[in-house]
DNA sequence: TACAATTGTTGTATGAATACAACTGTTGCG
DNA sequence: CGCAACAGTTGTATTCATACAACAATTGTA
């Protein structure tokens, strides 16, 4: 049997990133006014939600370069929601963790609730189950 | 049966978004680079893909006001992608509708591949194959 | 020890996205 | 007709996102 799975992961997966980017409307507005913080910084927010992480990683993760990172950190330390604590191994390097004020803003992000468009609102309740199993698996890994 | 489809379709959107907008990373770029346009102007050129729009209709679906939707289709039809063509109905709106340039442009948005996030494409090759048909089901209404 | 590579910071510059006020021309309606 | 509402345009202002240059401190190594 041939391994088609790459070739579909990417093909969905294409499909779904220009689906959302292109009707994503108020999404971002919402996650805005929710959190009160740049679009930008709710998104590193989101990054540290698993684990601390260094700037060097965050940048990087965020396809940002190193100077964005710092002040992207300012902000967020600024607002008390991430603390810069001195990395274990290594003097040059700080983790940057949440604190419990950045996980209630999280928490407050996972409430957002956004229209979905037509086209997937109206698809087969029996593929709708399915999708929402798909993605639930896709969550929490 | 009580009716999830709904509850299903909201629940699987909200997590594509966040998972769409916190790992897009890249694609955006690609847009820019492949278009050698602004965002906001791919975006644009996408929503008259189907079918012709007033200014108006244009600036609604891209949530954005009527100036900046002015600002947009100038700067496309400065590049030759759209033109303004007076409305068969009414003197005082006008149609914007795709070139053969635009055309092209879009179809070249649509060769750029993104590489799927580990979660997703760690997915049993069942489900990815599953998603695929329901997710290119979504694309083609 | 001396030097290069790294980690992070500061400062600066630029383009993009977004919003608002004010205006012209058009349309529909009393 | 006279007037309000609508479609689009022009001009301006502000914030956000992003990039680059230059620097200090730390680390590893020849």
């Amino acid at each position: 049997m041939k391994d088609t799975a790459p070739q579909d992961a990417e093909r969905a997966w294409n499909i779904l990133v220009s689906l959302v980017m292109n009707t994503r409307g108020d999404w971002r507005r919402k996650v805005i006014e929710a959190t009160g913080l740049p679009f930008s910084r709710a998104r590193a927010l989101w990054r540290l939600e698993s684990e601390p992480r260094t700037l060097a990683e965050l940048a990087y993760e965020l396809s940002v370069d190193a100077p964005a990172a710092t002040m992207i950190v300012n902000d967020l330390e600024v607002h008390g929601l991430v603390t810069r604590t001195p990395h274990p191994e290594s003097r040059r390097t700080k983790l940057v963790a949440l604190t419990t004020a950045g996980r209630q803003v999280l928490a407050s992000v996972d409430k957002i609730t956004d229209r979905p468009p037509p086209a997937l609102a109206q698809l087969p309740a029996k593929d709708l189950a399915e999708l929402r199993r798909i993605v639930e698996a896709i969550a929490q890994s």
